[in-house]
DNA sequence: AAGCGGATCGTCT
DNA sequence: GACGATCCGCTTG
């Protein structure tokens, strides 16, 4: 029986690939969307529960606001893509580009609810399975636990299915969506950019 | 439960 | 030469 139309990409994960034009939206619209997805990396695959939004040039607290430099260039480039970071001496933080290309916005991902590979999560963290909440709530937490830095994946783009680091969708329905004011920055605090599920204990901070 | 300081380094002034 | 889109462990209450 022939198929009439394309049928949309099926993995592992069981859960489609989610394409370029999902990431040309603005970032707080791409955020929201982002709400419930799935990042995948091999074995391990966790729920997106909370990321923030940045809006580039026009955004005081966004890594693209001076200008464009070589460290925030993919931020520059086409949606879809991974900005990654390196922060504090010691941490990545994992973002993806937004907005087409020459407009620089993007998302953080800031926590994480395991769904699959919870044990190489832990063992890339260096940590016991104990405190599962732990494992990947939190910016530089969730990239220890899949393994992403600066050198390996900074401009990956996530929308490839050659792509070793991509985001899924798997039906999942984000409801009782919170916002707040992002965390951890100092400029344009007040800012309501920090998208959350509600009722989720793998968020980065509780009570918000 | 909440607050503080140390670790540690790439990036831009 | 200062400062982070952070995390962890230790202190105090």
């Amino acid at each position: 029986m022939p198929l009439s139309k394309q049928p949309m990409a099926r993995t592992r994960a069981g859960a489609t690939l989610v394409s370029r034009d999902f990431y040309l939206d603005p970032p707080d619209r791409v955020a929201q969307k982002l709400l419930g997805k799935l990042l995948v990396r091999g074995e391990m695959v966790g729920r997106i529960v909370e990321v923030e939004a940045y809006f580039g040039e026009a955004d005081a607290a966004s890594h693209a606001f001076p200008g464009k430099t070589a460290r925030n260039a993919v931020l520059f480039g086409p949606p879809g893509h991974a900005y990654v970071y390196f922060i504090y001496g010691m941490y990545f933080c994992l973002n993806v580009s937004c907005e087409r290309e020459g407009r620089a916005g993007g998302v953080l991902f800031r926590a994480l609810e395991p769904i699959r590979g919870v044990e190489a999560m832990a063992t890339n963290r260096g940590v016991a399975v104990t405190r599962i909440t732990a494992l990947t709530s939190g910016p530089g937490r969730l990239c220890q636990a899949f393994g992403v830095t600066r050198e390996r994946d900074n401009g990956a783009d996530l929308t490839s299915p050659k792509s070793d680091l991509q985001i899924r969708d798997d039906g999942f329905v984000a409801s009782d969506v919170l916002v707040t004011p992002r965390i951890g920055i100092s400029k344009d605090a007040e800012r309501p950019a920090r998208f959350l599920l509600a009722d989720n204990s793998f968020v980065s901070k509780r009570g918000a």
